[in-house]
DNA sequence: GAATTATATTCGTCTTGACGAATATGTAAA
DNA sequence: TTTACATATTCGTCAAGACGAATATAATTC
């Protein structure tokens, strides 16, 4: 049988957003599709760091993974408790209140505009827009 | 120089709701303000853990103690950060749908009415509600 | 198919936090 | 002032999780 994900569990939920880095993450995706160099170039991160931050989110049912080749691709998926979803929504409206998460979406911005001067990125697919009813947990 | 309530902080404001005793606390609490021994009886718990959790909900600043002689009482605060706020109150309202925090809130409604029937409660000073401009966090 | 690239997982270590048991503190009552 | 009561804190143990380092996997390119 296969990995079985849990169910959604708010406990679970809320400690996934109890840590920086992933709060960070969540930030920057937004309702962008990002894919995982962006993240370990923006954040400045080890890789395994980022990828371990990312299992985490998924395993909490709050982001879901897209393969693209060599490439995976992560975006925020809307949980399936309401006030879950409700709670997210909120959280990331107030992420951006804060000079340093505004800090990391300009890096972002300017890695997409230049990715020429971020050689970690060259080749790498560029984060895609999301359009809100593509937010089903495909895994 | 007094402990120094630490700033308000986000992360730790969710991982404060990341534990299940803690949700079922804030649910008792609701809109009353509690005596320890309270949930102690209706949570069936020692209260050693009972006290440990409070003193974690007080310092990430979600909940206020108010000593009153022998008893605390302690209440839900509202967190200074707009958007905790915003989420606290949203917890709150979905815990009261699930099943097992409504059979909480009824246990702890008997327990009000007759007193008599659970011993270690003789005595003690009963919830009381409290104004919603009383939330100030006074320590 | 071997080398490369992108990402995931494992391992060892350390910190945080949850728990029960025991003990300390703070207040009131005797 | 002892005693009892309500609550808080400490201690030892254990599990979860965060981290860097190393390694494994999966897809692509040569």
């Amino acid at each position: 049988m296969p990995p079985k994900q849990a169910p959604f569990n708010l406990e679970r939920f809320f400690q996934a957003l109890g840590d920086h880095t992933r709060l960070r993450l969540l930030n920057l995706m937004g309702d962008q599709e990002i894919c995982v160099c962006y993240f370990v170039e923006i954040l400045d991160a080890p890789q395994p760091k980022i990828s371990r931050h990312l299992a985490y989110l998924r395993n909490a049912g709050i982001v879901a993974a897209r393969r693209d080749g060599k490439w995976m691709h992560y975006r925020i998926v809307t949980p399936p408790n309401e006030a879950a979803a409700q709670i997210l929504k909120q959280t990331l409206a107030s992420l951006q209140q804060e000079k340093a998460m505004q800090a990391d979406l300009c890096r972002l911005t300017k890695a997409c505009c230049t990715p020429a001067k971020f050689l970690s990125l060259q080749g790498a697919p560029p984060p895609t827009a999301i359009s809100p009813s593509h937010n089903s947990a495909s895994r």
